[in-house]
DNA sequence: GCGACAG
DNA sequence: ATCTTGTCGC
């Protein structure tokens, strides 16, 4: 794969994990370069972001992920990359990241300019080990990064109130012998519709990465940085 | 041991 | 994620 330009720890794609704790400890030591203080972008800042998204063809083995980036300001589609390969690890709630970060790193790489932020389909912060694609996809390439999920994974929630914009925290109930921790915030992106679930990645504080979401789902559901990286690679797989 | 769980 | 028909509604 191309290691160029967008990505700053590309020697981790070179000690790909074996198996399910070789990757558990790549989390546990990449955890401690995930940087929680800093704001980000302000919201309507001048950019682009980036949404990325895999599709799967496992009996082909085959691997789909893309990158399109959105003027942050007026949403409009200005560049997209797509990338596929093999299929680099089992599906295994909390390990996620292992099957989509190569193939949506060469997509990112081949995007003309870098990413003012980069919005995940999945969780960051909010994961068992606090350390979910989002969190990883940002310390391998130092972009400020959000995960926004469509289903509340292992963490509970009280239903926000039915506004656009209308938002409850997210709780970590299993947190082994403590108190339940706050990991993300469920989200009202749109009036009568089930809410998103955002946690923060990499240098992006949550209310920020809230306030990006909803201003990203202005018509739909999710946001449009999302549908497009969701359509695209589908299309891409479907091309191979 | 069983269940369940981002995509 | 993916497998899959029709159906209700703007």
């Amino acid at each position: 794969m191309d290691t160029s330009g967008i990505i700053s720890r590309a020697d981790e794609l070179r000690h790909w994990p074996a198996d399910e704790a070789g990757a558990r400890a790549v989390q546990d030591r990449l955890r401690a370069h995930v940087r929680l203080d800093e704001a980000g972008p302000e919201p309507g800042f001048e950019g682009t972001v980036v949404g990325v998204d895999v599709a799967y063809d496992d009996e082909r083995d085959v691997v789909a992920a893309a990158a399109v980036a959105l003027d942050a300001r007026t949403l409009a589609v200005v560049d997209e990359a797509t990338a596929v390969g093999p299929v680099p690890f089992p599906y295994i709630p909390g390990l996620l990241a292992f099957r989509e970060i190569p193939t949506v790193l060469d997509a990112l790489d081949r995007l003309a300019r870098i990413p003012d932020l980069v919005v995940c389909d999945g969780y960051g912060l909010a994961h068992p080990r606090r350390f979910g694609l989002a969190s990883h996809l940002g310390v391998l390439t130092g972009l400020p990064t959000i995960g926004v999920a469509k289903t509340p994974f292992t963490f509970s929630y009280q239903a926000p109130g039915p506004e656009r914009g209308a938002t409850s925290p997210l709780w970590d109930d299993q947190v082994a012998g403590g108190e339940p921790e706050e990991v993300g915030r469920a989200l009202r992106t749109q009036r009568g519709v089930k809410p998103v679930f955002v946690s923060v990645g990499h240098r992006v504080d949550l209310d920020r990465a809230c306030a990006h979401t909803l201003q990203l789902a202005a018509r739909y559901r999710l946001p449009e940085t999302t549908r497009a990286a969701d359509s695209l690679c589908r299309k891409a797989l479907a091309n191979v």
